[in-house]
DNA sequence: TTGTAGGCGTTATCAG
DNA sequence: CTGATAACGCCTACAA
């Protein structure tokens, strides 16, 4: 039977004859509760289609359900993912999920960080965008005692929940993958420096040539801001029309490593006998480029589904224990853009 | 000043010695409080950060300012791009877009909607699954006169707000762009027939061969479940290993055409010589595999902020005159997988 | 122009 | 085992 479902615990109340207090513990199992009683408010509850009004549970608990998330973008392979393991493990704990854009930009996430906060989550999934340095709109989440979990991309220095991947290890891996492939001129192409993350990745490529023996040559550093797919056209060209032209490139995603195949294409450059290229996140279109391009895997869906582990484990409500800093495996995926069989 | 803001209208009214309902009409300006109430009130607001409890407020209105949005899956390039554009317009509006995936099953989706409908959303944003045929799941909203607004997969014969595009006119377009590049016997991967609009898609296939004078041979339209990329080798296969195979593809989607693309060259056969290949959504991958994959457009953020704009519309929060159909443009991107130059 | 009172639907506390 | 009662924070007749 269904219909308009205003139904409350008081009019179940008035119709079994009992009061609403009796109806809210009954629907809930509570011991105390006769077991008559209980299975006839449920019956009805059943039969009238009752549904709990989240809103008023809230309001009385002083906390909702629904769990913030603020990214800089959605449509992005990486970060879909990411938010689509976090939709995932939230629902099936009966949590839901409310997401905001920042657009990589500084204000509107404190914009969007107020507009969580006013509507009562009950704790914050956040990645930051790339502008943001300083962490005062967190700071109000935190002192109202909602949880805030880092993810992906973690400040500086704050002692924070955090749900990432050892960056600098990642780079490390690919960069010594080019060495492996006979790489001795690797190029490197990094991210904004403010951002921790960046600068991580590029030290992981520092240390795998130090580690090897090559010399560092700050030519072959090359930055860009967002890493986009004009700017990757820019950076090939610049890395490829050095006095001295890498014979490997590392880029900070993959965005950027395609350009580069791209480009280096169009110039007759050989890929990978001339010109081994590795990017990073694995992104669907890596298995389409040709040559296919070789990534570092870095496992999206895994890392939204254990921030909100991380979350539940703060609230209490899993008792798995979740260290404060999770971080999760990565691995190189050698393909044709790297390999010289 | 910045406090644990649990600050409320009654804090505010007894630091002001004033009743909390003026605090509540001055805060949102109502007419009939003195100037300098108003100005005082705001002032004390501002100082003692207070943020009004929209749990509260819901509660009292019976009704959030969060909007629904139920699609398939979010980590998909269309789907993403269409939920983006909610969240913009949505935000901009001051609403916030509470999300959920349904992977495809009608019982998720049900699942879903309950949640949704349980937590008091002031709308809902629905991508039909596949697998959704009954729609007893969204009568509910109706009938508690939450507005419900479907797009790009659309229910069969209900009458109902959508925002969508004309996938016949779209499909007849791209056929007949194919049969303008010379082809002849052009075959057509559809997606399950019992969702609307690859109906829809069919049949503009199916017309535009007509008007062109070509035979409609039922061995060239191929259908699959879900129209992943492996389905999209299968379905080469069978093409292409006809007796009589197509010298033209139109694919529902880009994943299957890109599909077509690669195992075509595995088999040596030249593209789009000997083999015209058109798909559909226009994602990112188009412009990487070799050779560009033609494919129609179809402006995702677009259609995602025309549901939210058409939402506003009936809950009169715009007045903006929207059709209770909206229909955004489609068109052709011909790219190197089709242009015979 | 402002205040009072009641209620939105639920749960927690304290009595019985 | 069950029932009143009082919040949670806000809004809105109605009254003054």
């Amino acid at each position: 039977m269904k219909k308009k479902s205003n139904v409350t615990i008081h009019d179940l109340a008035r119709q079994l004859g009992v009061s609403s207090s009796t109806v809210s513990r009954a629907l809930k199992n509570h011991a105390s509760i006769g077991e008559e009683t209980t299975k006839a408010v449920k019956r009805l509850a059943e039969e009238l289609g009752y549904r709990p009004n989240f809103l008023a549970v809230s309001l009385r608990k002083q906390h909702s359900t629904n769990i913030g998330v603020l990214v800089p973008h959605i449509n992005r392979p990486f970060i879909s993912s990411l938010v689509s393991g976090m939709e995932q493990a939230a629902r099936e704990a009966g949590y839901s999920v409310l997401i905001s854009q920042s657009y990589e930009s500084h204000d509107i996430e404190i914009g969007n960080a107020s507009a969580f906060f006013n509507s009562r989550i009950c704790g914050l999934l956040v990645s930051c965008a790339t502008e943001t340095t300083k962490y005062d709109h967190i700071q109000q989440f935190k002192e109202s005692g909602i949880p805030v979990v880092f993810v992906d991309r973690i400040p500086e220095k704050e002692d924070c929940y955090q749900v990432m991947i050892d960056n600098r290890e990642a780079t490390f891996k690919a960069t010594e993958h080019l060495i492996q492939q006979g790489c001795r001129r690797i190029a490197h192409y990094g991210g904004p420096p403010q951002q921790l993350m960046y600068r991580q990745r590029r030290q992981g490529y520092i240390d795998a040539l130090a580690k090897h023996g090559l010399p560092f040559d700050e030519n072959l550093l090359l930055t860009a801001n967002k890493l986009t797919p004009e700017e990757g056209f820019v950076l090939a060209e610049q890395a490829l029309s050095l006095a001295n032209p890498p014979d490997g490139i590392f880029a900070a995603n993959d965005n950027t490593a395609v350009s580069t195949i791209l480009y280096a294409k169009s110039k007759g450059i050989r890929i990978p006998q001339d010109l081994a290229i590795i990017g990073f996140n694995d992104d669907p279109v890596c298995t389409i480029i040709e040559p296919n391009l070789s990534s570092v895997h870095q496992p999206g869906v895994e890392m939204g589904k254990m921030a909100v582990k991380q979350l539940f484990n703060i609230l209490d409500i899993e008792i798995t224990d979740v260290p404060k800093i999770t971080i999760l495996d990565t691995y190189v995926v050698p393909r044709a853009s790297s390999v010289r069989s």
